[in-house]
DNA sequence: GACACGACTGTTCATTTGCCTAGTCTAGTC
DNA sequence: GACTAGACTAGGCAAATGAACAGTCGTGTC
């Protein structure tokens, strides 16, 4: 890749750190201004140089559209996402995704087996309910809320307004929960039945 | 932090996909294309709904400024290590770390609560003699060779030249090993007890 | 000296874009 | 029924913004 002049490179990292930082990549007036520039042309001028060399990825007419090449990022070894826990997950999660998890964990994707768009999330699991799976109170359970549930995947599904996890099971045509504890009933949904997601993954800490 | 809809939910998510994978984030015209709204308000009164419920930080007037507010970003990795994963232990292994590990994991050190000097390793699980314990085939244990071992612990131990998982026992003041499965016996060493490490955590693939 | 190029100033212009007002429809709640 | 809130349509305005044009200055280089 072709090499930048020094002042290019400043540009280049305050464009980068600005992303990295605020979320939102600057205009040329705010290059401008960061470097003193009177004219918003110098900071179109090394915008356009940062393009020409291949730094920068650029939508023509589009508002804060420099962005830096996502190969050039900071690259994070192998896939590794810290995705929120949550503990008890109240009514209605998949959707609100209430800001109550205080912790994450992080969950490597490429050995779980993950594709890059998952959308994940991760559950304390509570009580013995799917003790006869071997998922045990407080194990935490990655749940994968883009997969599409099928039959004998182990759901986390929204029961009494709170989220527990059960196994998937058609009667009929008709999807049904059942624990994997013969102390616990079979849930047959009256209404709908509410999946946020299939588990993909257990991890379990042995103190 | 408050709970979102449904909807708002989505569009978060489509803004947090849009910041990661582009780089930019998309104005409420490209929301409103994606949702397939015909009026941008629809897309502005999410926005503004994610504002309020503090899942974005916005400046007002500013082309492409509703970022993700950067601790709900996926977070920089903490403390992770790749560890090798091994799927039977030949024995003497402690010593020898011969590296057939061709496999490795990435184990996130500070949320399994693990000392950053802990020599860890992976051993994946054969058999179901550790059933009762809910540590089934192919699960993948997080050994702490470190860690001196305790009785009711899960170690992993050599035994006919392999590495298994047991749990250690006393009796009489002499360790031995028990299985969790009725199926399987208890070894009691003849002579010395060779302990490669203390199993911290388990991690289970759900395909 | 002629030429190329990087860095910069000053100004103008067409689009892009956020945001406002005004209103409809639906679902839920007291 | 009255009320509230979410989700959406329709149209329009003003600010924000990228980009173009026309130059200047300095530093090399052939």
């Amino acid at each position: 890749m072709e090499a930048l002049t020094s002042r290019q490179q400043q540009v280049l990292d305050y464009i980068q750190t600005s992303q990295t930082q605020h979320g939102v990549v600057p205009t040329m007036r705010e290059i401008a201004r960061q470097f003193g520039f009177r004219s918003m042309t110098a900071a179109a001028d090394h915008v356009r140089a940062l393009r020409r060399k291949g730094y920068l990825v650029h939508h023509p007419r589009a508002a804060r559209s420099h962005s830096v090449i996502p190969a050039m990022q900071t690259m994070v070894p192998r896939s590794l996402v810290n995705v929120p826990l949550y503990g008890t997950i109240p009514a209605g999660f998949a959707d609100e995704r209430t800001q109550e998890a205080e912790r994450t964990v992080a969950v490597d994707f490429e050995s779980l087996g993950l594709r890059p768009d998952s959308k994940i999330f991760a559950l304390e699991v509570r009580g013995d309910s799917m003790i006869n799976r071997h998922i045990c109170d407080g194990d935490i359970a990655i749940i994968d809320r883009s997969r599409t549930p099928k039959q004998g995947d182990v759901v986390a599904a929204l029961i009494d307004r709170e989220s527990t996890l059960k196994t998937l099971e058609f009667e009929n045509g008709r999807p049904y929960l059942r624990a994997e504890n013969p102390h616990y009933l079979n849930l047959h949904p009256s209404h709908e039945l509410l999946i946020q997601g299939v588990m993909v993954a257990l991890v379990r800490r042995h103190v």
